[in-house]
DNA sequence: CCATACTGGACTAAGATAGTCCCATATAGA
DNA sequence: TCTATATGGGACTATCTTAGTCCAGTATGG
């Protein structure tokens, strides 16, 4: 069902909240309050987001959690990555497991190209938009023509 | 990650091979030989499917399995609604969970927009595609124009 | 010094997943 | 009719993943 963990969707809900609140630091308790999710759990995605790029934390009195970059430059894309590890559709397709029975593998790869057509429109979705989404993602060409469609606009 | 089971992936493996073969009957056995899948986890697989609309089944001596329609008409969507059951990248999209977080939710249902982008994205790769995938599936317009980019092709 | 806040990791309960097995039912053919 | 060959339905178990909590350590401002 190509479904995302809820650790995943609440470690959105924290960086839309960082992204809306930007310019100051925010506590761990302070973000638990503003998404109403439960502290340690906050706080464990607190600490995940910040071993990344994604998200720098000051330690001590007054310490708390800030963007590493505007949310313009934050993609969907990103977030997985940091909170799911590298996205791969199928376990064949992640680089260190072997698969035994890709010689006699009829699809080919097909699993693995849709996954990077998807990964590649989720790499163009930023922390922006789902800050502020559009009324609809709309459909999506894995027709077969090549290229990137958009460029990303950076919006901050 | 956007992962799907290995036993979506087998499953997937089982189709395109009675794609390849097309217009005889395949045995639970014969299937397994054919892709070196062991041989319960076909039957399981086979079971499943044939309950769906995807494969139908003739039991008996020299029953077996076909699939139910042409691999045109197979999309990679109607197989992860089998094999996944109804596809839903978050647990607040799917529509018997209530999400309690509903109202102070920043995010907004944009994993769920971003859910309907990719499944009409799945809708328009046909199990024929997944059989023969072209040199890659190119990327993929989330950006925020509306309407379908291809109509799905019959392929038989 | 001490209250505040992040850091790192351990730990548990619950649930999902993968894989196997058994018995019932249907059918073709000898 | 009998038997071998199939599918149908489901139970069952081991293992892994996920969600969620908690604790001891470290940094820092006042």
């Amino acid at each position: 069902m190509l479904r995302i963990s809820k650790l995943t969707d609440y470690g959105t809900m924290i960086l839309v909240h960082l992204a809306v609140h930007q310019g100051r630091l925010h506590s761990a308790s302070d973000v638990a309050a503003g998404t109403r999710l439960a502290l340690p759990t906050v706080q464990k995605l607190l600490k995940l987001l910040a071993r990344s790029d994604l998200v720098r934390s000051v330690r001590g009195a007054e310490g708390g959690y800030v963007l590493a970059r505007g949310p313009g430059s934050i993609s969907a894309a990103d977030i997985l990555d940091v909170l799911e590890g590298p996205l791969s559709i199928t376990e064949c397709s992640t680089s260190d497991s072997r698969c035994e029975l890709e010689d006699g593998c009829p699809v080919g790869g097909a699993w693995q190209k849709i996954n990077r057509g998807i990964r590649g429109a989720l790499g163009e979705i930023t922390l922006a938009d789902l800050a502020h989404p559009p009324r609809e993602f709309p459909l999506v060409d894995l027709s077969g023509r090549t290229g990137r469609i958009r460029q990303r606009i950076p919006t901050s």
